[in-house]
Parts: C-alpha cells; structure tokens; sequence
DNA sequence: GAAAAACATTTTATGTTTAAAATATTCACA
DNA sequence: TGTGAATATTTTAAACATAAAATGTTTTTC
C-alpha cells in the first residue's frame, strides 16, 4: 500500500468513493471465490455421491446433533426457508436416510434424525468432503487462514448490525 | 459458536486431520458470510427495485461494455448456463430494459445492449447497490481488506487448479 | 460443392430456492 | 374458559439454474 501519497491528488475529489469501489471489488471477489469453491464442492457430491449440496447439509446438521433437530431448527441453522427443509426432507425421508419422529410433549413439531443407513452414508460423504474442501483451503499459511477467520467474523458482525 | 480453545485438548491426536478441520471451519465461515451479504443485497435489490440479483448482474455486464455483448458472452461472464441467460433476456427485453440487435456479420448471434431506459434504470440502482456493499463490506480496515484481497486471490488460483 | 463438424442460441424437462398463504397446534391472558 | 397471538410445518406460485435435445447458421474438409 503505497498510496498514501498517490491518492492525496485525488483524495478532495471523493474520498468515500474510492472507499465504495474498494468494497465492491472485494465483494465481487468474494463472491466469485465462494462460487468457485460451491460450484466445485457440489459437482464432486453429484457425482461421487449422487446427492445435492443442501441435502448434504442437511444431513450434516443432523450429524452434528445426534438428538435430533426439529424441521424450525433446521430451516434456522441452514439459513434457508421452511419450505425448503420441508422438501428436503420428503426427499430424504423417502431414501431411509432420515426418519421424523413425533415429539411427546408437541404435537406440531418433528423430531428428525439420521438413520442407521443415514449415518452411515452421511460418514462417507463427510470425508470425501473434508477432503475436497481441504484441496481447495488447505493450501493457505496458518497465518492467511488466521487473517481470513478473523476479517469474515468483523464482516459478520457488521452485516448482522444491519439487517432490518 | 465457535471454540478454538476446545479443540486444544485433541490437537496431539493429529496434526493433519486438525489442519483439515480449519479448513472446514474456514469454509463454513466464508459460505455463510457470503450467503449473508448475497441475501442483504438480494432483498434490498427486490424491495426498492423490484428486480432480482442475477437480472441486476446480467445488466451490470452490459452496463460495463457499451457496445454490447453476446449471449455467448454473457453466459460466460455470469457463469451461468446458456438456458439461463437466455430466460432473463426475454424477461429484460420484454421490460423495455435491453435490446437484442443481429450481428451484421453472423446470422446465429444477437448483440445485446441496454435501452437508454436500461442505462437510466441501471444507474440508479447501481449508486444504491455500491452503497449496500459499502454498509457491509466498508467499515473494514485498509489492511483486513487487502488482507482478504490476497488471500482471495489465493484461493482462486488453487481452486482453477484442481477443476477438471 | 456437399457432408460433416463446430458454433450460437433456444427449448424442454427437472430440480432448487424463496416468499407468502394455508393448516394445524399451543400459549397467553382477560 | 375461549379468543387471539404465536409457533411449527406444509403447500403453492414464481424465479432461477442446469443438462440435454432441438434449431438454425457458419466453417471445415474432402
């Protein structure tokens, strides 16, 4: 960065929009990077495991949580709609990877867990994945991987601060 | 939600597999601040604007090259599908938004262009999107966003890489 | 010069995603 | 209680995405 000097011309120009550009070139890098890695992680699922990136996380949430976790709960931690989780899990319930059970003191809410044959499959799957997304991230310095934890956790909580 | 300190304790049971897991933990942070950040602008896109994220991406190529650009083209650039683009064309032409005009010299492609009312309607709502990115993507330090800058870059170039 | 290969795009079929409406259940509280 | 608000889920409709087949055009090649 040497710029200190070079932008002072500028600088009384706009200061700001030059600050605006900066965000939007690291947000459409951002973007195209996350794509990238997406994109790539879901064509190997398909074809090595013939199943969907969000299938996959929605077995992978459930794995993390032997108990269970209700339809809300998912649609929550996935950060996607209900609707959404719903068909998911029609899908997967008829493949015997998970199974929704009744919870006793509710009514409207489901208990959905892996199956036998669903952990078994997901264990597969999970490792294949780490691996992959290993290829893609475990190329970088402990120190990249540092600095990327830390600014993703500002740009987080920025974000969060925003939202309506 | 997240506990670097707990993971202390397995750290001597294996050096590799701990490596892998930061590079899953780095994934996951990274696809949901990417998520986050794409959902903002998408809802604020369609609620002042009334347009989705890929038409608003779609103009935005053709706003960035006057004279025009190919459906070929446009597929690439977006890195989307040919069906794809082909879909929001009509939508956009049906708008008044763009125009699709045949190539003197080859009767297969179209040369696609924003209407003068594409250009207004354009600008407007890129002033407003550049200020969004801003709101979450401005308030990091010059360093935390060369930072990413590089990183990015990084992992791009790992990515291409692999791809088959 | 005609058949074959390559190119540019659209169409079709299928699947994912979302927001919003609909359904059913539980809770709060006057 | 019983009425309304809140909760949990499913259904529906529209936009988006892809792959693969279809259409029409240009270039290659023999």
């Amino acid at each position: 960065m040497d710029s200190a000097s070079d932008q002072a011309g500028l600088d009384h120009e706009s200061r700001l929009e030059h600050g605006d550009h900066q965000a939007v070139r690291l947000w459409l890098r951002l973007l195209t990077c996350t794509n990238l890695v997406e994109r790539h992680l879901r064509n190997r699922l398909r074809k090595e495991f013939d199943i969907t990136l969000p299938r996959f996380d929605f077995m992978a949430q459930l794995a993390r949580e032997p108990k269970g976790l209700t339809m809300g709960d998912l649609s929550q931690r996935m950060m996607v709609s209900g609707g959404n989780v719903s068909g998911i899990a029609v899908q997967l319930e008829g493949e015997g990877l998970i199974s929704r059970d009744p919870v006793p003191g509710n009514r409207r809410a489901f208990c959905v867990t892996l199956t036998r044959a669903g952990q078994k499959r997901f264990a597969e799957m999970a490792e294949a994945h780490e691996a992959w997304v290993t290829e893609c991230l475990g190329n970088l310095s402990g120190t990249e991987t540092e600095q990327m934890m830390s600014v993703l956790k500002h740009i987080k909580h920025d974000v969060s601060r925003i939202e309506p």
